[in-house]
RNA sequence: GGGCCGGUAGCUCAGUGGUAGAGCAUCGGACUUUUAAUCCGUUGGUCGUAGGUUCGAUCCCUACCCGGCUCACCA
């Protein structure tokens, strides 16, 4: 290990202690207090005079006036000044604090607690001692760590330097715990289904593909949980869901993160008008459990999960943006020419008419939907594994919710006659021929399993990351993971 | 993948074709009520990497690496 200046001064000083006969990374603490705690029981604390015991990391600056010293220590909820004096600890401690010990060490301290005379509450130390020598320096003390490479690839710097963003992290396993409860209130079972896939399915994206070397078998990482997750129930479960990560092997940017974590949720007997329902009564839940509001700050716009939220058909939405029916310009050719005629600029040509579909809904639709708002009935080429609507065979019900002008959730009424099913695979067969790499594949044991029948199914899926996103008002979403995936950094 | 911007001390950042700068931190000294302590002094650099141009490159050129923004991709 090849140390910088400040790093060997650190070494310098560990080996001090050792010499001193002092262990500087002892196993056993034992504090009677957390930071948070003492301050709580401050006033009972300070009247009697008692002895508390505290353990942290040395933050800030140590400031030593030659028989006087404060400093800061800090735990994960709290930080309180320490006062000592050479006259009440004698000169080799106060020499031991000052000259072996630097900003970013921890200690366990003993002492009362008072106030000084500028009346901060200070724990007046009688005993020190060093639970943990930080060899590395902190960052500046005002400044901090703020270049965004260094914060992500030192994630736990910038969890301990800046405190907010470990304030993130417990938002986001407060809004994980409510999901769970929501879910599980209404006995959905909580399954866990394959990772590694013979096959993927479920989503329109590339896989990641790894190798089993003693089943000479190449296995898929899954794209989504879907298909397992109907599979069972086929099997007789009523209502399952699963929260895990998906890995999908596409760009990166700041709504998408190579691996991310994904809720799927299944309701027999249930449509997607159901799941409508059940979406807005969970994200409102959610909401209000991890924020304590259903109303939160995006991005300086108030989004409020509270009322009933916006529905809107995908084609009269688009009808009234642009002026084009879709559904009557039913192939590429001509849903171009017609994009062209009216004189749409921005848009771009796909390769195909759902994606020239979708490209004028993400440019024209999508920007403009702030508050949470369900997107109904999308043509069944968009959606290969949804049932079609009774009254229109074009269009299939499902729908996706769009917030901060973000896709949340995806959700529909499951196809399950396999007949239908079967010729949706071909068609997505084809398209894979054709060369479009995120089509489908043919998955005949999910056939088979359509063919014991499928109950009338409710299905819906929200991408977690984003929802605590909105719910954090983060706009990357690289900062709501705790390590986002990086290149990476080749060694010098 | 394209365009634009960036990478200089532990951190935050200036800067110039001619010996590399500041603040904070560090280190040494003074100091018994500090809290961005103060005062005096001090150390610290493959200037992202590799080539090229040049008498001389951290600076100019080329390629590459890493990151940011953005577009594309990603329902």
């Amino acid at each position: 290990m090849e140390l910088n200046d400040l790093q060997a001064q650190r070494l310098t000083k560990l080996e001090r202690l050792r010499a001193k006969g002092i262990n500087p990374f002892p196993a056993r603490s034992n504090r009677t207090h957390t930071i948070a705690a003492a301050l709580t029981a401050f006033e009972t604390l300070a009247a009697t005079g008692e002895l508390v015991t505290l353990a942290g990391r040395i933050i800030g600056a140590r400031r030593v006036m030659g028989k006087l010293a404060f400093t800061h220590i800090a735990d994960d909820q709290g930080s309180i000044q320490l006062w000592l004096s050479r006259g009440e600890i004698g000169d080799e401690l106060f020499t031991h604090f000052r000259d072996d010990l630097d900003t970013f060490d921890i200690v366990q301290v003993s002492g009362s607690l008072r106030r000084t005379q500028k009346g901060e509450i200070s724990l007046f130390v009688k005993h020190l001692h060093v639970l943990t020598k930080a060899l590395n320096p902190p960052p500046e003390k005002w400044e901090g760590l703020k270049d965004v490479e260094g914060r992500l690839r030192q994630r736990y710097l910038d969890l301990l330097v800046n405190e907010e963003r470990r304030d993130i992290f417990r938002l986001r396993a407060k809004a994980l715990i409510a999901m769970r409860r929501f879910l599980d209130e209404r006995d959905f079972v909580e399954v866990e289904t394959p990772i590694l896939q013979p096959l993927y399915g479920g989503a329109a994206a590339r896989p990641f593909t790894t190798h089993h070397n003693q089943l000479h078998q190449d296995l898929y990482l899954r794209i989504a949980t879907e298909l397992y997750l109907k599979r069972l129930i086929v099997g007789g479960f009523s209502g399952v869901y699963e929260i895990g990560k998906d890995f999908r092997n596409e760009g990166v940017d700041r709504s998408h993160n190579t691996e991310f974590t994904m809720m799927e949720c299944y309701q027999a007997y249930a449509d997607y008008r159901d799941m409508m329902l059940l979406t807005e009564q969970m994200v409102r839940f959610i909401a209000q459990e991890a924020t304590g509001s259903t109303v939160v700050t995006y991005q300086d716009q108030a989004i409020d999960f509270g009322p009933d939220w916006a529905r809107i058909s995908l084609v009269e939405a688009l009808k009234e943006a642009t002026g084009l029916d879709v559904l009557a310009l039913p192939d590429l050719a001509t849903l171009w020419e017609a994009t062209l005629a009216a004189g749409l600029k921005k848009v771009e040509r796909k390769t195909t008419w759902a994606k020239q579909v979708d490209e004028l809904f993400s440019t024209f639709i999508v920007p403009n939907l702030i508050q949470p708002t369900f997107v109904l009935d999308y043509p069944v080429e968009l959606s290969p594994l949804a049932k079609r609507k009774a009254e229109d065979p074009q269009l299939t019900e499902r729908f996706e919710v769009y917030v901060g002008g973000m896709e949340l959730a995806n959700a529909f009424s499951e196809l399950n006659d396999p007949l239908d099913q079967e010729q949706r695979f071909l068609e997505q067969g084809r398209a894979l021929a054709a060369g479009d790499d995120e089509a489908h594949q043919m998955d005949a044991d999910y056939l088979n399993a359509l063919m014991y029948g499928m109950p009338p199914t409710g299905g819906l899926g929200i991408g977690f990351d984003r929802l605590v996103m909105i719910l954090t008002n983060q706009p990357t979403i690289r900062e709501v993971i705790l390590f986002p995936h990086l290149r990476a950094r080749e060694e010098g």
